[in-house]
DNA sequence: CTTACCTGTCTTGACATCGAGATATCGATG
DNA sequence: CATCGATATCTCGATGTCAAGACAGGTAAG
């Protein structure tokens, strides 16, 4: 069974046998599956009449436990989007009544952000959804290929997680 | 050695010990790996005086062979873009001399785009860097896991790219 | 305590993308 | 050959994102 990255490997292979394109296998399909999944994402959170972008900072938010609360910058970090981005989100998630802002009592300059009991029942509700959905788009792969996978795409993600820089 | 999606799905284990989420093991690294990939190669393309989508959709024309001539809709079918975003790219490609329009003697509606002399040295500069980063990326795997990781992503884009509507 | 640098958040301006709709042409059907 | 749905491309308005810089507060060294 062929997919798109196979044609396109062998296109590049045909217009450039100087070059050897074999990367292409591994990183194109990262690319092009994480843009299929994004699409897939949208539909999940479409029936909660919420956004990817809501979706991913309330989720940062209530995976940090009690009090649900973070500051800009780790939420940032967490979502990898740039402080003037972060910044929008919030605004729009504390008027949407799921966040609210307040004073870092340690440290004047900070923010905290606050996952509100709306917010947290929306995105719990959501991240259902979107588990199961997830686990749909999994079932061709068996639970060992599974962690196989998981375990591959850890190696290449590692340097990244580590090292900023890279 | 953990990455963040470890630390992720812990979180979310702890959190939410009803749910099992252990779907995102794969599609979380698929999402962050790609999101880490855009940055690597912005930082190519930027040496190359290019951008991201200049890219795409030269490397599409480049990948046609001679003429390296497409349609607006088979451009806009392999770069996952819509048909406004697709007008719009070629728009700017043409003015900077990298593309350039044309009718379709077949079909009055359709246009065909041509990659220029231009455009085409500078592809050919850009995507051979690209390789060259995208090979030092994948330095952590054998060749292979290589293989290995291919096949698997491979048998997760393959749904997707056979049923448009998946 | 003060100078100089770093950090955290927000502001601003430019811009690429999306989504819906408009227009023109194709192709199949009767 | 007339009709009607499908297809190809483009237009337009809204919007989310980025990059760079502003500003206030922290932090360490002299």
């Amino acid at each position: 069974m062929k997919d798109e990255v196979d044609r396109l490997v062998e296109a590049w292979h045909a217009e450039r046998p100087d070059l050897d394109v074999e990367p292409l296998h591994v990183l194109s399909r990262v690319s092009r599956l994480a843009r299929h999944l994004d699409r897939a994402r949208r539909a999940v959170f479409a029936a909660h009449g919420m956004e990817s972008w809501e979706f991913d900072v309330l989720t940062a938010l209530r995976r940090a436990g009690p009090p649900y609360e973070l500051s800009p910058g780790r939420l940032l970090r967490a979502t990898l989007v740039t402080s003037g981005t972060m910044t929008n989100r919030i605004d729009r998630l504390e008027s949407a009544g799921l966040v609210r802002r307040g004073p870092d009592p340690q440290d004047k300059r900070g923010v905290l952000v606050r996952l509100t009991d709306a917010g947290r029942t929306r995105v719990d509700a959501a991240f259902a959804d979107l588990v199961d959905r997830e686990r749909e788009l999994l079932g061709s792969l068996s639970p060992g290929d599974r962690r196989t996978l998981a375990n591959l795409l850890r190696s290449l993600l590692v340097p990244f997680d580590t090292d900023p820089a890279a």
